[in-house]
DNA sequence: CGAACGATTAGCT
DNA sequence: GCTAATCGTTCGA
């Protein structure tokens, strides 16, 4: 597996740049996943964004260091990762929406109980699934075992369009896919923004 | 202490 | 397309 392993300093960004980042970028859990095709911003700015109230105990890995992760049981069924970013405090996250399934299939499938490479890791609540995401991993850095993060090497196009599942704040594009991916969780709409690499 | 509400998904019409 | 499932978190009384 070609790629460098991104270090917490590539999460000082802003929330939308470093979820631009990330896209293509290949993500891996005791060493099962792929590449990352779609990511979601959110910041303390943001009326959608869970930390936009300030710390709580649920949110306060996204008040900690750059480069953890934040997880949060989603609908009381599905557990959801972020990568946080931006510096200490600012309560800012990428949501990981969905992965092209690379390594470690047959875990996958067995995980989620069925075997359309499709349909292992395109959602939020999928990509949870898929890759054995609890409570246990909220607030771990993302640099350690179990996990894998290592830079995109390729240089496709990136796609922005609005955020999926919210109500407040619905308006802006901060959901990001890798242009044509067959694994997103949605489509983009056709006048969506293409970001040329 | 009670109640409303999700950064969702699967299954059925 | 529409809705049930399902429960931790958050907020108001």
């Amino acid at each position: 597996m070609k790629g460098t392993q991104l270090h917490p300093d590539d999460f000082l960004g802003d929330s939308q740049s470093v979820a631009q980042l990330l896209i293509g970028a290949v993500l891996l859990v005791d060493g099962v996943g792929g590449r990352i095709v779609e990511t979601e911003a959110y910041d303390r700015e943001d009326a959608a964004s869970h930390s936009f109230s300030g710390p709580t105990p649920r949110n306060r890995a996204m008040f900690g260091p750059p480069g953890h992760a934040y997880v949060y049981r989603s609908y009381g069924i599905h557990w959801c990762l972020n990568f946080v970013c931006r510096e200490d405090g600012h309560g800012a996250g990428i949501l990981i929406r969905a992965i092209e399934p690379l390594q470690g299939l047959d875990r996958m499938r067995e995980r989620r109980g069925l075997d359309d490479v499709k349909l292992l890791c395109s959602g939020p609540g999928r990509v949870g699934q898929a890759l054995g995401i609890t409570r246990e991993l909220d607030g771990c850095r993302l640099d350690r075992k179990p996990f894998k993060v290592l830079a995109r090497t390729g240089d496709e196009a990136i796609v922005a369009g609005p955020r999926i599942g919210i109500t407040k704040a619905a308006d802006v594009p901060w959901r990001y896919g890798l242009a044509g991916s067959r694994f997103l969780s949605r489509p983009f709409s056709r006048d969506a923004v293409i970001i040329p690499p």
